[in-house]
DNA sequence: TCGACGCTTGCTTACTTATGCATTATACAA
DNA sequence: TTGTATAATGCATAAGTAAGCAAGCGTCGA
């Protein structure tokens, strides 16, 4: 009767059939021997990141997408970047940043995830990403910022 | 100001940042000029079956992946378009598309399906679309396009 | 054996989301 | 115009979820 256990029955019974409620969840548990409360359920649908969807005909929980993987937190630019940095170049309202093998994406990702204006969006490959930015001095503040940014390492 | 609009808004804020709870929600929006209520917000959450994920940071929101496609082979651009649609910008003949997540690569999939003249081609990431237009002219074209089928979502 | 430490859980309560009801705006027909 | 039907929204509150705190347990090393 260990958490792990009760968690994989968790995410059995929500794959399985349409589930409302944690106390609706903690119920079907307990015809099946599981007896906890609504906070420690609570607690795993955190750990199982299972997520809670309204729809117009009530609440659904649903288990993620297979192998959900690592991406506990979310780094931080400043943290990441100095450590896959490469190099960088620039062209009209582009800037191209080489990145060690499989640094693309993270760091892309990262970027994303600040809301900059200045950049329109990023397009990452295995080892480079392509930031399209808002305007050619909207680039120049960008790049600028991430050569200081990679210095810091 | 209508709801549509303000549900597309929604669409992309959430695409494009994290947002933890309605009420963090209700003010970005009132930053962007929409004043509603978390009640309001409660009912578009739902009409957009908006996920609600809870992870060791924190709640997070999220879009949707639209299941889309599978259906009968390849997908019109106006019938996924709305769905996976986060938000355009545009800068000399480029126009960049940020979508859901993954929603990229079958909107470019769907646009290079079209054979448009005024598209030389498209590059997509995981949730951005680079479309490189012929010149500035098609650009405004194409753009405009993309926003009035935005809307129709 | 004893105590420090860490993990898990329940209790209780704070926080967040959903919804019944009433009101106002909008569209349409008579 | 007036009446009627819909849709959208806010208010107040119910329903549901998360989290602080402390208790219970097992592990490890002195």
């Amino acid at each position: 009767m260990t958490k792990r256990e009760r968690q994989t029955v968790i995410r059995e019974i929500i794959a399985t059939r349409p589930v409302g409620s944690q106390e609706e969840l903690r119920q079907l548990l307990a015809e099946r021997g599981w007896d906890v409360t609504q906070s420690t359920l609570s607690r795993d649908m955190r750990d199982l990141r299972i997520a809670r969807i309204p729809t117009p005909t009530g609440i659904r929980y649903t288990v993620p997408e297979a192998a959900s993987s690592s991406e506990d937190g979310r780094a931080t630019l400043a943290s990441i970047f100095p450590q896959l940095f490469a190099r960088l170049d620039v062209t009209g309202e582009l800037i191209v940043v080489r990145t060690v093998v499989a640094g693309a994406q993270p760091i892309a990702e990262a970027i994303d995830n600040e809301g900059n204006p200045d950049v329109l969006g990023t397009i990452a490959g295995e080892n480079t990403i392509l930031i399209i930015c808002r305007s050619d001095s909207a680039r120049e503040r960008v790049a600028k910022r991430l050569l200081s940014l990679a210095k810091k390492g």
